[in-house]
RNA sequence: AGGGGCGUAGCUCAGUGGUAGAGCAGCGGCCUUUUAAGCCGAAGGUCGUGGGUUCGAUCCCCACCGCCCCUACCA
């Protein structure tokens, strides 16, 4: 072991030795407690120090060192247990001796076991009055600093033990979010729904546009993509009979890593048959307000600067979302109409541009290149997106950015899709499932035509031999989950809600030392 | 990928073109109701790495490494 603190290691080693010289076991296999710190804070906080006298409370606690406040012969100590501070006031007279030399062999940090029974200090705080000291692990390297925590954003995720230990928001943030996938589990368990698992090595890309990580199986001598999405699978199991199926689970994309995206990120996915967009749009006005409500309480939550606002959602197609945001001094607004017609949307992005030069924009790129439907698309990005904080559907998606959906019976240049947006942020986006093997084998030959790396290089022909065997009419959805916590703990990147986040490798001086004497062994 | 910012003691942070400081943690001592405990004492640093400018660089310049923010790609 060669960790920094290098004096405050060696310093504890020896107070390690010092203890098991005293008869103690510094690493004992079990302790025996009767109430955990919770337990103990919750059900006797509001008794009064007469009260806690007269019944004796006697407890039995683990927790690790947090403080310690030595009083030459007593001295007084804060231990955490699952998020839970509790103090206890250890004393020469009422511990005896040995373990009085023990308590003061301790450090901060150090895991403990305590039994005595409760009273209220002289400042009223609920204390265990310690007749029983046990050592349950020494802590050879010292804790963050004790007022400001660890505040180093890097430190925080490579270490995050540490940052559970020192930050309590921390720990609460994995606790919500623990809470809010349960939920989720209970609002699609209780809707008929089958959670499954499908496979995370896929021999195909599919169900999603990204550029994939790429793995290799020995035995088999093949390469395997890690899923982009599951989508391609759970539709296999709508045709198969499970009619009403989600899966939770993680998503690779080897892409950029920002605020709101990480290369492996959590994604519920959900496919009921029977329905269409609509049905589901319905369903997730459900589920997010009830999530809100489960998490605050009312309808609304606080995330950063904003209020949202989950009682009500906006719902505006993707062409009355560009319409409605285009920029004052744009030049022309576009109209629904022009953006329908085959060129409009390739002018309107000509009038966009002209616009953002002037405002040193970034603009709409490969005008050329690009379908009508992709320039849509770009449009919406460029003008709408930003400003959709509150809770808004946007839908009617162009059919050719939807190589999934099924196109409107009325309209076949646009597809029956949504996607929901809160805080400019993509939530969820769900459609009515394209189930006509024929057109669903042309879109795929088109994507391989394209080409591109985050494009499959074949078609997935038992995917489409899959809906040759009929899929019944079927809307599915996907929300990423990652996203949805940030907005209902409030919290400002993705990285923040991820207990360890991708980051790129350390070569930092612990591992180096480590490595050195591992060499020199 | 482009732009901006940051990197100083184990942690949280000051600071300066003349080789560095505080609080906490750690160490020695005092203290039997403290709670960011207190008091006394001592210790702790190749100022991210490598170059350059300079009589002299932690500070100015360049490159690199890492992290953060914004923009772009993407969910």
């Amino acid at each position: 072991m060669e960790f920094e603190p290098r004096d405050q290691l060696l310093q504890r080693q020896k107070k390690l030795e010092e203890i098991a010289g005293l008869g103690f076991d510094p690493y004992p296999h079990r302790f025996a407690w009767k109430q955990t710190a919770q337990e103990i804070v919750s059900a006797y906080e509001q008794k009064s120090a007469a009260e806690l006298q007269e019944t004796n409370v006697n407890v039995s606690v683990a927790g690790r060192i947090l403080t310690i406040r030595l009083h030459g012969k007593a001295g007084f100590a804060h231990i955490q247990g699952q998020g839970q501070k509790l103090q206890i006031y250890v004393k020469l007279d009422a511990v005896g001796a040995a373990a009085f030399q023990l308590f003061q062999l301790l450090d901060m940090g150090d895991v403990i076991g305590v039994s005595g029974h409760l009273f209220r200090t002289k400042t009223n705080e609920l204390t265990v009055w310690v007749e029983k000291l046990t050592l349950l692990t020494k802590a050879l390297l010292p804790l963050p600093e004790k007022w400001h925590g660890l505040a180093d954003v890097e430190m925080r995720y490579r270490r995050r033990y540490l940052d559970l230990i020192a930050n309590e928001r921390v720990r609460h943030i994995f606790v919500q979010r623990a809470a809010i996938i349960r939920y989720i589990r209970e609002f699609f368990d209780a809707r008929g729904y089958l959670e499954v698992e499908t496979p995370m090595m896929h021999p195909i890309l599919g169900g999603a546009t990204a550029r994939p990580f790429i793995t290799h199986h020995n035995t088999f001598d093949v390469d395997f993509y890690m899923r982009i999405a599951p989508e391609l699978y759970l539709k296999r199991l709508i045709v198969g009979g499970i009619d009403r199926v989600y899966e939770i689970n993680r998503n690779f994309r080897n892409e950029g890593v920002d605020a709101i995206h990480t290369p492996e990120f959590t994604m519920l996915e959900f496919y009921e048959a029977y329905s269409d967009y609509r049905d589901l749009m319905k369903l997730t006005e459900e589920l997010f307000a009830r999530l809100v409500k489960d998490v605050s309480g009312g309808m609304k939550i606080k995330y950063g600067e904003h209020e949202l606002d989950f009682s009500h959602f906006e719902s505006l197609s993707m062409r009355e979302a560009i319409c409605k945001f285009w920029p004052a001094n744009a030049g022309n607004a576009p109209s629904i109409d022009e953006l329908s017609t085959s060129q409009g949307p390739r002018s309107i992005a000509e009038r966009y541009n002209n616009f953002a030069r002037g405002k040193r924009l970034d603009l709409i790129r490969d005008l050329d290149k690009s379908s009508s439907g992709e320039l849509t698309g770009a449009l919406f990005e460029a003008v709408a997106e930003a400003h959709l904080i509150q809770p808004t559907f946007i839908y009617d998606f162009p059919t050719d950015i939807s190589p999934l959906s099924k196109c409107r019976k009325d309209d076949p240049s646009v597809t029956e899709r949504f996607e929901l947006f809160v805080e400019g942020m993509e939530l969820a986006n769900g459609f009515s499932e394209l189930n006509d093997p024929a057109d669903q084998e042309r879109r795929f030959r088109a994507q391989v035509e394209t080409g591109g790396a985050e494009v499959p290089k074949e078609v997935d022909w038992d995917y489409i031999r899959a809906l040759a065997h009929g899929m019944p009419p079927t809307a599915g959805e996907g929300v990423g989950i990652d996203r949805l916590i940030m907005l209902l703990t409030d919290s400002n990147s993705i990285r923040e809600v991820i207990l360890f986040p991708t980051l790129r490798p350390q070569k930092d001086s612990d591992i180096d030392a480590a490595a050195a004497s591992e060499e020199t062994k």
